[in-house]
RNA sequence: GCGCUUGUAGCUCAGCAGGAUAGAGCGACCGCCUCCUAAGCGGUAGGUCAUCGGUUCGAUUCCGAUCAAGCGCACCA
């Protein structure tokens, strides 16, 4: 991570930031909560007092208030009265202005001073504004993505893979060092199934052509002539037993089978621009979940019901853990705790994310009661991180049901309609095709990750695949407004100065400033609350407020403050970029 | 039945540890390209914040109940 120099840091980044003991900063919102503190003596603590503060709801209202409703008992005044008597007494020092509105009082931060001092501090910086240490370079394995080898991802599969790509993003900022791993689903009975439909009715050269469709035809046939030859089931176990016990032409093909399915998996990630640290999937730990059986045993926490092997976790309030079957056979749970205890001894992770489902989330509060009865203390830092479910007329996708989105043809539309905006409005545009997809995907993308993790969406091809209003390629346009203007500047001769007198003090550019200037603290929510949405919504709301401002102000004209709008636009341009970047969505320069 | 999640404008959603007249986008209607790409900007219309209680000087925000929707609830993953 970029060494840090703190003497850079801008009065707002300073409240989202650890502060270095031996230096004092003037945050802003220090300046204010001691202006308070010298009128109203010992009254509210200073801590009370920052916390007291808010932000207004709109900057015309000023930059922090200070609502007087809690002297009002102390004072047994009317809050209108009291605030209305602090704005007389305050020292206006550091302020453009601070006065009473009502029962607040109402801090305007010095312009000039802020702009200054924020639009040198992201000049410098570059992409690592914003940057912060809130992980002292641990390892965080992010489980994510996973689809099932031998069927085609699908929307479903996209909200995994999305959020989780933005998060690894979103935590290397914050100083993590994630891991992403795509826990494939590359086991199980359903590849007896595959095996004994190929031998049945598949053949090689069909499979090269067209694996993941083939393959899934199999499938699919196979789960309908079972119902009149139940034989066909027999066959299957066999076929998976023989897998299981490592029978040459059983793990051949099921090799064979994943080999395929993975390449045209790469092709959809190549698109997304998602690359993977691990493909371990559950075959992966297929021999490692003898250790956790024993480990379970030894420490006594195995019980049998009904004929199974269960960990009892009544006292979390839940159902009990299946371990083995009837059978014997391992379930799904089984190879998470194997999978859980490899990651903690492989990366000794300080967290360890899953990204999955939120209708998985029983099966996550199971998986971190064992490994707590199993006395592993670092489950705590086990995190679930649920995202809510795409749906289709409001019903769950389901293949069975013929309810399938496939994500490629999602990607492949959107794309094709970004081409077609292309055509019709910047014809001209070079490399046409690359920003076609950047476009496109970046849609996609985007789309998924606006909204809170946690709502459900109902699927809806032209909303997904929209350029207009809040989206993706609007925060892209934005960005490429920005890019054309400073072109056009260095053309004249005109740079941005990476030095140089940065005042500016109009309602629109402030906007802007002080969208720049939320920046740190928004990825550091983001990273609390694993919530790629903040970025997604912030980098709206700063394109929204730099489109206004360019509409309303020429910035290529001569005058003294045409660097200072030259820095500021290339503020802009860079912190959109990076909000972009950690959402995995591409900046073109031109679109 | 139990558990988890959700319920804000016609539609899709914001609303950051309770506070100033509830905000966007889409859709509708009306404006703006001799001026840095109109994938843009501006304006109008549209809401008993599911319902009922509680805590509070103050609740869309916190708590409880009710109603509605989605998802789970041991030998699938």
């Amino acid at each position: 991570m970029v060494p840090r120099d703190f003497s850079s840091l801008t009065f707002l980044e300073c409240r989202s930031f650890f502060i270095p003991k031996r230096r004092i900063f003037m945050r802003s919102e220090e300046l204010v909560v001691k202006a308070l503190k010298d009128v109203l003596g010992d009254k509210l603590s200073a801590a009370e007092l920052q916390q007291a503060l808010e932000k207004p709801k709109s900057l015309a209202l000023g930059d922090f208030a200070f609502p007087a409703f809690s002297l009002a008992k102390i004072f047994r005044k009317a809050p209108q009265q009291i605030a209305a008597e602090i704005a007389g007494q305050i020292s206006q020092a550091h302020f453009e202005k601070v006065q009473a509105v009502g029962p607040y009082v109402n801090f305007f931060l010095n312009k000039s001073e802020f702009s200054q001092t924020i639009l040198q501090t992201v000049l410098q910086q570059g992409q690592a504004y914003g940057n912060q240490d809130l992980g002292a370079a641990g390892n965080v394995p992010i489980d994510m993505s996973s689809p099932n080898i031998a069927k085609p991802i699908s929307m479903g599969h996209l909200r995994s893979t999305v959020i989780g790509n933005s998060l690894a993003k979103l935590l290397r900022k914050a100083n993590y060092r994630p891991i992403k791993i795509n826990h494939l689903g590359d086991w199980g009975t359903q590849f007896g199934k595959l095996i004994e439909a190929y031998k049945l009715w598949g053949s090689e050269a069909e499979v090269k052509a067209d694996p993941i469709n083939k393959l899934l035809e199999y499938y699919v046939r196979f789960h309908k002539e079972d119902v009149a030859h139940p034989e066909l089931d027999d066959e299957a176990r066999a076929w998976f037993k023989k897998l299981e016990d490592g029978d040459e032409e059983a793990m051949r093909l099921w090799k064979w089978f994943r080999s395929e399915s993975l390449k045209s998996f790469m092709k959809i990630y190549k698109k997304l621009g998602v690359e993977f640290d691990s493909f371990n999937g559950e075959a992966f730990y297929n021999d490692k979940m003898d250790e956790i059986v024993t480990i379970l045993e030894e420490k006594q926490l195995l019980q049998e019901s009904r004929g199974a092997q269960i960990v009892d976790l009544e006292k979390y309030d839940l159902n009990p853990a299946l371990i083995r079957k009837t059978d014997g056979a391992t379930l799904y749970i089984t190879r998470d705790l194997a999978a859980a205890l490899y990651r903690k001894r492989t990366y000794n992770f300080v967290q360890s994310l899953y990204v999955v489902g939120n209708e998985q989330t029983n099966h996550f509060k199971q998986l971190k009661a064992v490994l707590k009865e199993m006395g592993e203390p670092w489950a705590d830092e086990i995190h679930h991180i649920p995202f809510g479910l795409i749906t289709q007329g409001g019903k769950k996708l389901s293949t069975r049901a013929g309810r399938v989105i496939l994500l490629e043809e999602v990607l492949d539309d959107a794309v094709e309609l970004a081409r077609q905006q292309i055509e019709a409005k910047n014809p001209n545009l070079e490399n046409k095709e690359q920003v076609a997809e950047e476009v496109g995907v970046g849609a996609v993308i985007f789309h998924d990750l606006k909204n809170e993790r946690m709502n459900n969406f109902d699927f809806n091809l032209e909303e997904v695949v929209r350029f207009e209003g809040e989206t993706g390629p609007y925060v892209q346009y934005s960005h490429a407004r920005a890019m054309s203007i400073l072109r056009k500047a260095a053309a004249a001769g005109d740079k941005v100065a990476l030095a140089g007198t940065y005042s500016l003090n109009d309602p629109d550019s402030w906007e802007v400033l002080s969208e720049i200037a939320a920046f740190p603290a928004m990825v550091k929510r983001a990273v609390n609350e694993y919530e790629p949405s903040v970025i997604a919504k912030y980098a709206l709301h700063l394109a929204k407020a730099f489109n206004k401002y360019y509409a309303h102000t020429k910035v290529l004209q001569d005058d003294v403050q045409l660097g200072a709008r030259l820095a500021l636009v290339k503020s802009v341009a860079t912190v959109l970029k990076e909000s972009l970047n950690l959402l995995g969505v591409h900046a073109p320069d031109r679109m």
